[in-house]
RNA sequence: GCUCCAGUAGCUCAGGGGAUAGAGCAUUGGUUUCCUAAACCAAGUGUCGCAGGUUCGAAUCCUGCCUGGAGCGCCA
């Protein structure tokens, strides 16, 4: 589907036009390569997709095209394809010079003209630069956090939190009209322990000798939530259930998790919680309805349960439970979606859950998760396919497991924090963004692939140097800013700028800024978001170079000279301001 | 035992059929009369875990193995 969704991609209407010059080429290439067979030059053959992409060097072009990769289908010599498809290819605007190079690459240079243009072009654009249109409104849902409200949120959430929301601005920059969700478990035993815990450090500070059985809630929040209740009620509260405790502990957490993730510009439209799906009934429908389908079935165990599994059973002495088969879709075994006390397991409302999400007609529904939630998404994507639903339209990115890190000195390895004498406990995204910043937290968090796991190496984090590329990317955008205050106090403007005075340096970070559209485009529709970030670092290393050597304010620069530069400025300061949004950063005017 | 993720420079990681494998940090040396040096310039560093295979071409794909991580509940 995402396909066919891309292939009639368009980008926004605006006076000007950003294209993905990647697509362009990569279209004229086919074309080329139509008309050659056309002309009976070349054999008719399928034509493979065959992705366009930059080279490495400089003097290999912007742009290059492996038609190498025809050889076999044309049967013909790599080289003399890459000279048909020179000569077939039909004009292009952004085109420079194009070049057949050995063993048989298409490379295309941008044209100084092209890129010149496309200065007032980005201006333009300003905030919604590349915004483009390949979602062309339809709905997409990211859902991520997801956090139960039983404590606060950990280090490990904040990397899921960090990455649903990038990947929400992405696509929202792609086009899709981007619901951000959040849902959690409240039905279930944990939430009766978080009451009981709270009940139990509420009596506690009454002087009541009251002890926390292992498994409930340990963490000295709660205490600190039982100490506010006694300030503000007294022991009026003493007679309460643990109901009570359990409401106003998940409020309480609540109102901690939305305040912790506001801090980082994270914030949800919609909370869903598995109540609602009882309380609606839904759970029940929806199990109903894969019974209907043949997929449900009662037991003490299993169908598959070999013998040492029965035995275990057996001796448990269950009575039947209400099981899922969904072996049926490849699963290693079946699922227990009612236990025998008659309560849900977690899935079935999981089930329920992303079925009501398919029905509010998502096109795109992301889901992020922790790895260790593997399984459990496989089980889920199985209850749609029971259902009878296409589970096509979710997407579950999984991130690897992150901890925070700190050097040992002695031995230079990265050693997880707690250990640190230094350090105290720093494994909330409280504790993280107060020791590093919120900016610092987000572009750590992105920049890395969800596939990887993630060493949080706060001490790097922390400093505010030029060893870290967060200030670095900002200080791109903060070096532009301070041009344009210059310029401000000294009444200099670029009105009338002549663009044609810019040299090669400024060329060049434009023919790299061109590039976010795919980068966009690559990041959203392939769920990587990660990309943003590295691109964000690699635009700044273009752009420092060329901020020492090209100055606007400068006593030695021409006056017609310094105009054109600084409208170069004011493109770069779009740039980096539309990435560092895009990761849900700052934009600061100073550092 | 099975499934998923990873293994690339001293460290942390990008790249994931294409041209001479990259970045940051760390190391060494240099740069500032003028828009913030949180910057720039220069230097060195590789058995891309191991072994086979596919291919014109493999860090990338396939198979097997090794190492590390995460799962494989009538927990959520």
């Amino acid at each position: 589907m995402l396909e066919s969704v891309s292939a009639q991609h368009r980008l926004s209407k605006g006076i000007q036009h950003l294209k993905l010059l990647n697509k362009e080429l990569e279209t004229a290439i086919e074309t080329a390569l139509l008309s050659a067979q056309e002309s009976g030059e070349l054999p008719r053959f399928e034509i493979p997709r065959i992705p366009v992409s930059a080279p490495k060097r400089a003097d290999q072009g912007d742009l290059s095209y492996p038609a190498i990769g025809l050889a076999k289908l044309a049967r013909k010599k790599p080289l003399d394809i890459a000279s048909l498809i020179a000569d077939w290819l039909p004009p292009l605007d952004f085109a420079g010079e194009v070049q057949v190079a050995p063993p048989g690459f298409i490379n295309c240079f941008i044209a100084d003209d092209y890129l010149k243009r496309q200065i007032d072009a980005i201006i333009a654009e300003g905030d919604s630069l590349f915004q483009l249109d390949i979602g062309c409104g339809e709905k997409a849902q990211v859902e991520f956090v997801s956090a139960n409200p039983s404590g606060p949120i950990t280090i490990g959430h904040t990397r899921g939190a960090v990455v649903g929301d990038a990947m929400a601005r992405l696509l929202e920059a792609a086009g899709y009209d981007v619901q951000r969700e959040y849902y959690y478990n409240n039905a279930g035993v944990q939430m009766i322990k978080l009451g009981k815990s709270l009940m139990l450090r509420y009596r506690q500070q009454l002087g009541d000798a009251a002890e926390l059985p292992a498994g409930y809630y340990q963490g000295e929040y709660l205490i600190d939530v039982a100490v506010d209740l006694v300030a503000n009620h007294g022991d009026s509260l003493r007679g309460e259930g643990w109901e009570f405790f359990r409401d106003a502990a998940e409020s309480r957490m609540f109102d901690w998790i939305k305040r912790s993730l506001a801090s980082i510009d994270i914030k949800h439209d919609r909370f869903y919680n598995e109540t609602e799906l009882f309380d609606s009934r839904q759970i029940w429908r929806v199990l109903d309805k894969m019974r209907e389908n043949g997929h449900i079935y009662e037991g003490a165990y299993w169908e598959g349960a070999d013998e040492d599994e029965i035995a275990d059973v057996t001796a448990k002495s269950y009575e039947p439970a209400t099981w899922f088969r969904s072996t049926t879709f490849g699963d290693e075994k079946d699922r227990v979606m009612v236990k025998s006390d008659g309560a849900p397991t977690y899935t079935l409302p999981d089930i329920a859950y992303h079925c009501d999400k398919l029905e509010r007609g998502f096109d795109i529904a992301v889901n992020v998760l922790g790895a260790d939630h593997f399984s459990q998404a496989q089980v889920v994507k199985h209850g749609i396919e029971a259902l009878g639903m296409d589970p096509a339209p979710i997407h579950v990115i999984f991130n690897q497991m992150v901890r925070a890190v700190r050097r040992n000195d002695e031995t230079g390895k990265l050693e997880a924090g707690k250990q640190s004498k230094r350090a105290g406990d720093f494994d909330t995204l409280d504790d993280l963004v107060e020791m590093t910043s919120a900016d610092a937290v987000r572009y750590h968090m992105l920049a890395r692939s969800p596939n990887s796991q993630l060493d949080f190496d706060v001490d790097q984090v922390v400093k505010q140097s030029n060893e870290n590329p967060v200030y670095y990317i900002q200080n791109a955008y903060v070096r532009c800013a301070g041009i344009f205050r210059e310029a401000d106090e000294r009444g200099f403007s670029d009105a009338g700028a002549d663009l044609n005075l810019l040299g090669d340096d400024e060329l060049r970070f434009i023919r790299k800024a061109l590039e976010l559209g795919n980068v966009i485009e690559q990041a959203a529709l392939n769920y990587e978001p990660h990309k943003i970030a590295f691109f964000a670092h690699e635009l700044a290393a273009v752009f420092h170079p060329i901020y020492d050597t090209v100055r606007v304010l400068h006593s030695e620069a021409p006056p017609e000279i310094a105009k054109a530069r600084l409208r170069f400025y004011r493109a770069a300061a779009v740039v980096f301001y539309r990435l560092l949004r895009l990761m849900g950063m700052s934009a600061p005017e100073r550092m």
